[in-house]
DNA sequence: CTAATTTCGCTACTCTAGTTGCGTAATTGG
DNA sequence: CCAATTACGCAACTAGAGTAGCGAAATTAG
């Protein structure tokens, strides 16, 4: 057995709760280690011997806050991306979602074991839409040659980036739209074949 | 004329200078406004009295970092676009670049009014692309119906998207299948003509 | 020259992240 | 029971962001 005296199990349950509700009430403003420490009841240094930095907790308590969210599947491919791509607007468009994920990123630039720690947590996200794309390749709703992790960058990628980077509204319009391109876009690559020049016209009249 | 003492015009261009430079040495860690205060000879409150914050100070520092950076411009859009979208990559690529773009997200999201001059900031590098693009539409290289902003989000949002958010690596293969998918999605979308299920595959078969 | 006005430097302060050191509580092995 | 070991709480500390107050310097209006 471990000698010395056991860690306290409720601790992390206790702080990671308190910490989740205080994202919860103020967002990423209005977070202070101090402030988790009192409601949660424990010292400081105790949190410290557990969380490397508050960048830590923090985002250990927003992958509490995400653990749900579920993906559509009607058997329709197609149908099931544009829902999940609209969630998924849907999501970025709340302020304080959006100020979160930006604290995200730079917490992911900051720290090394916090960047692998949230790829790690995109990556079960977008696990369950690759399965989904594969799916659709399978059963001939997708072109053969789609790439399912090029498809969900095509599909998630502007999303982010306008809400990151540029700042533009993402109107249900707008996903639409984009959704059109990258389902069109997808499996257009091959080796060999670097250019599509005209390809997207003829399929446009062709409709 | 203004009553009062004027202001030092040189504290301007010495701190931002100082700024930039402590930027490049260290990047975002190392960059103290304790620090700049000492090296441009300048009080802290004085600091205080022109840059509103740290953020403020960082970003119109990395401004005048990417102040340069020019488009190409042969005549081949297409080419063009490639070239450009491979150059974006590289600049991603690079982890002081990464880690510095990551950080001014966040500033973005904190403050209004940063989260405003860095959008300005982006617009103005896209201002220049989506001139290419329309000179591409005009010329027919590109498919009449082609979104400029939606084909600028194609190119370029995965590239943030991935070096924000999921890590992946961005290779030059990725970069030519991201913009084969996406010259190929230009101009897809049609209003009433909601999906384009099939169109993708029947391109396939033509290509 | 004098008064009003504005900038500047300086000192001292608050607040929060994160650290250090110490005493104490809880547990296991003998 | 006793020693070793580990977790915990507490208090004091450092460092950096940001603020407040004051006196001095520079400038313009009269």
């Amino acid at each position: 057995m471990v000698r010395g005296r056991p860690r306290d199990a409720t601790v992390a349950d206790r702080v990671v709760a308190v910490a989740a509700q205080l994202l919860r009430e103020g967002g990423y403003a209005g977070f202070t280690i101090d402030e988790v420490a009192v409601r949660a009841g424990v010292a400081k240094t105790t949190l410290y011997r557990r969380w490397p930095s508050r960048d830590h907790l923090v985002a250990e308590a927003v992958a509490a806050l995400m653990a749900e969210v579920s993906l559509p599947d009607t058997g329709d491919v197609r149908a099931d991306l544009r829902r999940a791509t609209l969630a998924v607007a849907a999501g970025l468009r709340e302020p304080r979602t959006r100020a979160l994920i930006a604290e995200l990123v730079a917490y992911g630039a900051r720290h090394d074991d916090l960047g692998a720690f949230l790829r790690e947590l995109w990556a079960r996200r977008r696990q369950a839409t690759g399965e989904l794309i594969e799916r659709g390749i399978a059963g001939g709703q997708l072109p053969a040659g789609t790439d399912p992790a090029l498809l969900i960058d095509a599909l998630t990628g502007p999303l982010y980036y306008r809400t990151l980077i540029t700042g533009e509204p993402i109107t249900d319009e707008y996903v639409a739209a984009l959704t059109d391109a990258a389902l069109a876009g997808a499996g257009s690559h091959r080796a060999g074949t670097r250019d599509a020049s005209g390809v997207a016209g003829e399929c446009r009249e062709a409709r």
